[in-house]
DNA sequence: ACCTGAACACCGTTCAAGT
DNA sequence: ACCTGAACACCGTTCAAGT
């Protein structure tokens, strides 16, 4: 599951070789394991046995270190699927990075809202890089740089929109599924939520994959008949 | 600006009645004026000028202290603007969503990903009404209570995928706006980010209604299209 | 020059002591 | 029975004191 060679493996091991790189991606399983609130910078240091006061010299400040853990989580993408078409291939990046998500549901919330208020520049590069790479396809496909930027906002508002959706609804226990569904749906007031109640056994099993290939199957149709119209 | 009548200016007011309304909107306050890490048990006490442990009547804990703002800032939604058709309705009621988040910056964090992995009938009521509101819409236009539900998560990503997309972008400063913008863009490497640089001056003026309208014609087309395939 | 860790200024929340 | 506030167990970060 980890990606660099056994970081630590629960307590056993002694002193890792620090770079970096381990900070990071032990930061990042602790963010998968305990949720972002489970990393703390002595939460952090305790893991790697050092002076959590070491770590600043790896990260400015927590931050740096939630950017840092975002960057590692991004640079997990494969980045080029050979794909006949820019359609096929945004479909394909499409669901990559819906599967990503769901192997780090923990730090969809800090790709999402970190960058907020950040000037785009000054953005940590692993966010930044799949926008360029969007560009460089549509221009490829006929799109106007300026018709690029638009059609990459749709698509990756689509996109981001979609994964969380598809988190808010999971329920990690598959076990308690059914049940617990049914008992919060249960609570609704019964007169104000009635179309929501009718549908329990249907939101109870979501199949998130179906559901974004369809509605890129709206977009992207959406965003090739805009094409066809200028190459006419 | 603030929709309760004045619970406090600044520091010259004494006492406020307390109830659960004001010190939510109080809350909200902060929550504008400062951010989420500004909304403290402690900060909070202080402006309503209380014991930060008598808040705990009003709320169990800060969680719930925060679905209460998104709560409060959620009924801010008028609920139904009269347009003659669905499409004009959803349209509607999507510009709606995107000046609320306009106004209210630091709660979309919250809206976006508070109810994260909380069960769907345990989530603030405010957070679903919107839900069921357009099931009922969708279902009265036609659409199976299923295709419905499919519909509104369509709907629904791509908005908030949207108004995440357009916060990210949004610089609050709008005399640094395009310095800092090309300062940004300047750092990054010219060799791997060829397009992004280019886009510069398109990026600097983003119509976020206009790109909304653009994304939902799209959208709304496409399930117009599922509708009538299903009529004929 | 680098690293360490005590200390500071905060948190949310508990709970005993007041009324 | 209710309210208060001292106290606890945490935070991120600074900075002086060590090496």
């Amino acid at each position: 599951m980890a990606t660099s060679p056994d970081p630590f493996n629960s307590r056993s091991s002694r002193k890792v070789p620090l770079n970096k790189d381990a900070v990071l991606s032990t930061a990042l399983e602790i963010v998968d394991a305990e949720g972002l609130d489970g990393l703390t910078m002595r939460r952090l240091g305790q893991e790697l046995r050092r002076d959590p006061m070491s770590l600043y010299r790896y990260a400015a400040n927590r931050a740096a270190l939630l950017d840092g853990v975002t960057e590692v989580v991004l640079d997990e993408l494969t980045m080029f699927a050979e794909e006949p078409d820019w359609q096929a291939q945004l479909r394909g990046m499409a669901h990559d990075l819906r599967l990503l998500a769901l192997r780090h549901p923990n730090v969809v919330a800090l790709l999402v809202t970190r960058p907020l208020s950040t000037p785009l520049g000054l953005r940590p590069l692993g966010t930044l890089r799949p926008l360029e790479q969007i560009l460089g396809l549509l221009i490829g496909a006929g799109f106007s740089p300026t018709e690029a930027l638009h059609a990459y906002r749709a698509y990756y508002g689509f996109l981001y929109g979609h994964i969380l959706n598809e988190l808010r609804e999971c329920i990690v226990d598959p076990e308690e599924n059914e049940a617990l569904l049914r008992l919060g749906l249960h609570r609704l007031p019964a007169k104000d939520f009635p179309h929501l109640r009718a549908l329990g056994p249907v939101l109870a099993n979501y199949e998130g994959d179906v559901e974004l290939d369809q509605g890129l199957t709206i977009l992207l149709s959406g965003l090739a008949a805009q094409l066809q119209r200028k190459d006419r």
